[in-house]
DNA sequence: GATGAATGAGATTTCATTCAT
DNA sequence: TATGAATGAAATCTCATTCAT
């Protein structure tokens, strides 16, 4: 029955979807969407201009494919968690692995994205899924590994606060690509693993956490 | 009698610069730059399309006039600090003016300008000048505001942690509108006052502020 | 009566219209008549734009008044022939300081006002007047001055000679600015000295002139 | 079985290009350079104005490959000589070919290229080549048809001589198509026969053939 | 008379998309 | 399936001309 079992092969028809979203982002990157042509494309992808509708429909597909990938690998990477202890060492992993190991390409497709998402509701909506997937995760993550100090933690409003810093640095690898993003990622964690343990919440309204004196 | 009628009086071509960037904002923020066109633009500064040539040589210089104009207003907005006790305090109001009670279309705005700037070197170099001067003055104000338990902070990277987690907010309040940045922007706060009162120090590189248990 | 008797005393109008040619031509040199705007006439004028308007009623008038100003230029300068002696002299003369002693500009100014009556019916007029007029005076000259062995010489084909010759002269001039005139000038000037002196008729059908034996 | 079918066969890309060049001179010849917009040519080329560029990169390019296709033929017309006898005859059919046998819009497109090259310095060296080209080719034929009485000749500045009078000439049927260029062709027929000859040399400097006497 | 800001039609060029082969 | 020539709508920018001041 089955023809082909190995889960590395795709059918042929999937193999140059990819080839073209691998080819567009290299061409995005390199110039953003809207200078990007889809001869660009096309040249980079090796193959010709007319072929890329019999994959994509348009160019703005194109992104919202390209988008999705992204989404998918992600929510991928978030599921691979080892079910078992080290559960802030996973998060540390992850947080590491897209922030400052990823390439800053990356952070510039990541904002071309954004900045599209403003626009173009099928990308917005994209951005959405995947801001409730990853905040979703991280919630879960967050509740299994809070400390005994921590009970009053609320794992889904310090998700979106992880969430926004992880954006923020992202904007800042893609407009200062020499920057080092390790500092920002440092004291991310070491919010986050303040507030799991119960030392410091920054998502407390408690007026303790708000007083300078 | 009064030689000089009002200060507030402009020369009128600097009115008319005034005008063409309002429009052009108006229509940045409802369509994105590259799907702006210049008849957009004209239309709404109620112009004919050439008078715009007469103010700005091209489409990119009114993006770059436009993000000149908010640089110029946000860094007065933070040299117009009081002199005098409340330093936290005038911190406070800087963030909530500027990441909450601003309208989201600014939020927009910035993240269309964020991406021109990773390859319109014009809009980067703005980019660039703004962030080092918003920089240094928040420096400023953390190593002046810091309490003597907090002898050991660096301002400079705290006021980096604030840039970013600054950009992150403006991230999400263009990609989720109806999101509140309130809370994120309560959670800044809450970082940089236990960061000036020394209770916990997100950039330290302290041990203790990185373990989970 | 009248108020201002001396020749030299131009109407402001007239002097004004005058400047604007002057200003015109520098602009056509330099850069043709159709990348000259108005604009850059205006400049060169010290005047408005607006202004231009006054003295010409459109661009293509600017041309057709710049021609004909050289049309009667050339014109007076021929109808000043010594009423004497030394015609041929005189002819020498007038060749020598059209072809050689005007600065290279005017030839290409020359290129220009042709080009531009390939389609202008108005400067095509001017053109034809200014053949017509050049013509008839050379023809008069020639007639003149031919000697008494050039009976058989017609002094109209020698002057249509002349001209076409005397076009190619600034044809060269403008498109090699470098390479002097004077050995056509010479060329044309010993021509017509032969014809003149009948030693040989190139405008004759003669057999004898078109053998190469 | 023939596996070459016609030599005359082009490839699509020069038949599309030829077709172009053809339009484009027709357009020219009617309006002149910047009077004929890309729309013109595309509609006298039977093709979408996009497409154009396909196959010239601008405007201008359209002029350079038009002046460079006939330089090409010019210059092919002119080594295709007779290796044999009747040198002279030869340049005579060549000077009726190109002066008198060509239609009066060529004379047209003459100066319309002749102007553009006045600035455009691509324009200008296919002008100065091509001036270089004929030049040498007609020294040659001088050198080697003259008689053994015109020892004292200067081929290159006969030459030089002929190619300012064919300029005259073209000038003249540009801008009076209606003088038929019959009688000034003889008579450059004529001079160069004459020099040949060592009947009379207009090159030279020898005072008998500038005595009017 | 003079100014120069404003107009608006139009030019060149680009590019997403289609379709005959 | 794949190609790549072709389309044609649209975008940016220019400039001759006008007109209120």
């Amino acid at each position: 029955m089955s023809a082909v079992p190995l889960p590395a092969r795709l059918d042929p028809a999937e193999e140059r979807r990819g080839r073209i979203l691998d080819a567009a982002e290299r061409c995005f990157v390199r110039g953003g969407f809207h200078r990007t042509t889809m001869q660009d494309v096309a040249a980079e992808a090796q193959m010709s201009p007319g072929n890329l509708y019999r994959y994509f429909p348009s160019k703005d597909a194109i992104v919202a494919g390209l988008a999705e990938r992204d989404r998918a690998a992600v929510a991928e990477d978030f599921s691979a968690l080892p079910a078992g202890a080290d559960l802030f060492g996973a998060f540390e992993a992850l947080a590491r692995r897209h922030l400052c190991d990823t390439p800053a390409d990356k952070a510039v497709l990541c904002l071309e994205m954004w900045s599209e998402a403003t626009r173009n509701p099928a990308m917005a909506a994209i951005c959405r899924d995947f801001e409730r997937e990853i905040s979703g995760r991280l919630a879960g993550i967050f509740r299994d590994a809070r400390g005994p100090a921590a009970a009053g933690l609320d794992p889904e409003a310090l998700a979106r606060l992880v969430l926004a810093m992880a954006d923020g640095i992202m904007v800042r690898r893609a407009l200062a690509p020499d920057a080092p993003p390790g500092p920002a990622v440092d004291a991310l964690l070491a919010i986050v693993a303040a507030a799991l343990a119960g030392r410091f919440d920054p998502t407390g309204a408690a007026p303790s956490n708000r007083d300078t004196a």
